[in-house]
DNA sequence: GCCGTTTTCGGCCCGACTGTTTTCAGTCG
């Protein structure tokens, strides 16, 4: 049992406590055990069996009880009898955006209400509004929210990569399997999927096929044949597995990497006598089978496209005449330019995100907090701001080969200003402008909020531009092509925010902004060092927005960045 | 359910916003 399966695991009692109105601070405690465990470099097996569970912040006496009953037994009995107590499908209500344990609470006990499907019916035939406390409005909205939460039934990219990283680890440890790979639209990087892909070289497709579905983690097999297999996991994911015989094995693992309309593209670009499938390239009769990927886009007379950009939007025309660009990559990436410190809302102190900033070999870091508006996040005011300023320049002096820029996260408030005047903003070395609050704004006021904030000469960056939260939140009304206008016209860079949460902005406005010329910042966002990891996602993000190191300003040498940040001021 | 040189019990971030109300409950960040 990994402390990501027993982080999955107290999450769901969370929601289970919440929606059973149960005391709050408990389903909170148990977030928060989940959030330590999600994050702790200790590994709860060990320290299970060496009684260290309680040294770790949040982990109490009863915590500590049911982390062991889950190593121990793989089961927690406290877990399956609150699942007895709540109908399976209450869970996906809380999805709805609006409905929270309260409504779901109501639904159930004065409607019966345990589905979406039922919840559906229930709000056509108008039976919500005679509730206490829902209206007409409410009812409207929950229909709205259902269409929403079944168009969104996908799941986020670092849930995906977590189950992707056990599958992958079984798979390898099974000795008859030679190569596995994901492939799929999670080796795309797509910011959501629907399932997880696997393709897999062996010499004996069927015994592999036999210990997939076996997998300790399979919940139910859906399909099985001699070499695939769908299983459901623990985790509800459906996870495909192909395997094929070695010298098949690029060509599959290409071929199931899709998209689908990539292929269909990149078929219709061969010649008469040339075809490509999950099988090789057979031209004029002759097969040929790649053994890497690089071989196989060789053979077809193009250039290496990367996983990201195969989407089927020009990158077979751009691969054949030789113009795709030189996608940014992780090695490029000099620092990061949007962290927390626990001056506001962040868990670490500025000097331990300096040292995992360095750890990670980057060359500089800026300390961007929220300002005083966001008192909910401890925003900063003026007089702490410049003693945060203060300590960050004592600090360089002693830094070696990392530069911590003082920077700070400003509110764009509701009716336009920004929450600290030119003569504060002018102190600091980096400023990020962003929207935290009135996302119910019309249109066109939310788009003249960002675009004043862009006009502003000491704004360099607009911080997660739409505001979206994948699975969560739509983005806010937006013009998003007049923002990327402005960011261009006024040199003002917007982020990526990497947060698999956000990945805001996301690919197809990267490629729109690069096209006029904007430039990128990808930054983590991060209130936790170990977030600083999510950066990948962030850079994924930009490449399947053709973005190039050039287009990202964290990517430049300190001096460049420096030099372009006092530009507009 | 966790936590504690003010506490072993009583806090636990708390204000804005929305839709429902006629003073507030629920949701969200």
């Amino acid at each position: 049992m990994t402390n990501w399966e027993v982080a999955q695991i107290f999450l769901e009692i969370a929601e289970l406590l919440d929606i059973l109105g149960e005391n709050p601070y408990k389903s909170r405690a148990y977030r928060k055990a989940a959030q330590v465990l999600q994050n702790t470099s200790l590994n709860v097996e060990q320290l299970a069996r060496e009684d260290g569970l309680k040294e770790i912040p949040g982990i109490g006496d009863a915590l500590e009880g049911k982390i062991k009953e889950l190593v121990a037994t793989g089961k927690l009995r406290y877990h399956e009898e609150l699942k007895k107590k709540v109908p399976q499908g209450l869970r996906e209500l809380l999805r709805i955006p609006g409905v929270g344990a309260k409504t779901v609470q109501l639904l159930y006990r004065s409607l019966n209400i345990t589905s979406l499907d039922e919840l559906v019916v229930a709000a056509r035939e108008q039976r919500l509004r005679q509730l206490p406390g829902i209206g007409k409005k409410t009812e409207e909205a929950i229909l709205k929210g259902i269409e929403w939460v079944r168009r969104e039934k996908r799941w986020p990219l670092h849930f995906a990569s977590a189950v992707a990283g056990e599958i992958q680890r079984f798979l390898e440890e099974q000795q008859e399997v030679i190569r596995v790979t994901a492939a799929g639209s999670y080796r795309r990087g797509q910011e959501t999927v629907g399932d997880l892909d696997f393709v897999a070289a062996s010499e004996d497709p069927p015994i592999v096929v036999q210990k997939f579905t076996g997998a300790p983690w399979v919940q139910e097999v859906l399909s099985e044949d001699e070499n695939k297999a769908t299983v459901l996991t623990r985790w509800e994911i459906h996870v495909d597995l192909l395997v094929v015989k070695p010298p098949y094995f690029i060509s599959a693992l290409r071929y199931f990497t899709g998209s689908p309309e990539h292929n269909v593209a990149l078929r219709e670009s061969a010649g008469l006598d040339c075809k490509i499938s999950e099988y090789g390239i057979t031209k004029e009769g002759t097969a040929f089978y790649p053994e890497t990927e690089e071989e196989f886009f060789e053979h077809l007379g193009m250039m290496y496209i990367p996983p990201e950009l195969r989407e089927g939007q020009g990158e077979i025309e751009a691969a054949l005449n030789g113009t795709l660009p030189r996608l940014v990559e992780s090695k490029d990436l000099k620092g990061d330019l949007h962290v927390h410190s626990d001056w506001s809302d962040g868990v670490n102190t500025v000097e331990e995100l300096a040292a995992a900033a360095k750890r990670r070999g980057y060359s500089y870091l800026a300390i961007t907090d929220h300002t005083r508006s966001l008192s909910i996040a401890h925003g900063l005011d003026e007089e702490r701001l410049l003693r945060q300023r203060e300590q960050i320049d004592l600090m360089n002096r002693d830094l070696d080969g990392l530069h911590v820029l003082a920077g700070m996260e400003v509110e764009i408030l509701p009716n336009k200003d920004l929450d600290f005047d030119d003569r504060i903003l002018s102190e600091m070395d980096l400023v990020i402008a962003s929207i935290h609050s009135g996302f119910k704004q019309d249109r066109e006021t939310l788009t003249e909020r960002i675009v004043e904030a862009m006009k502003n000469e000491h704004i360099d960056i607009i911080g997660h531009p739409t505001g979206r939260l994948i699975g969560r939140r739509e983005p806010y009304e937006l013009d998003v092509s007049r923002v990327l206008e402005v960011a261009a016209e006024t040199g003002t860079a917007l982020e990526i925010n990497a947060s698999p949460d956000r990945l805001d902005l996301k690919d197809a406005y990267i490629r729109e902004g690069k096209r006029l010329g904007v430039k990128f910042a990808i930054n983590t966002d991060a209130h936790d060092v170990s977030f600083l990891d999510d950066i990948r996602y962030g850079l994924l993000t930009a490449r399947r927005g053709w973005a190039e190191a050039k287009d990202v300003i964290n990517t430049w040498p300190l001096p460049k960045l420096k030099k372009w940040l006092k530009k507009k001021t």
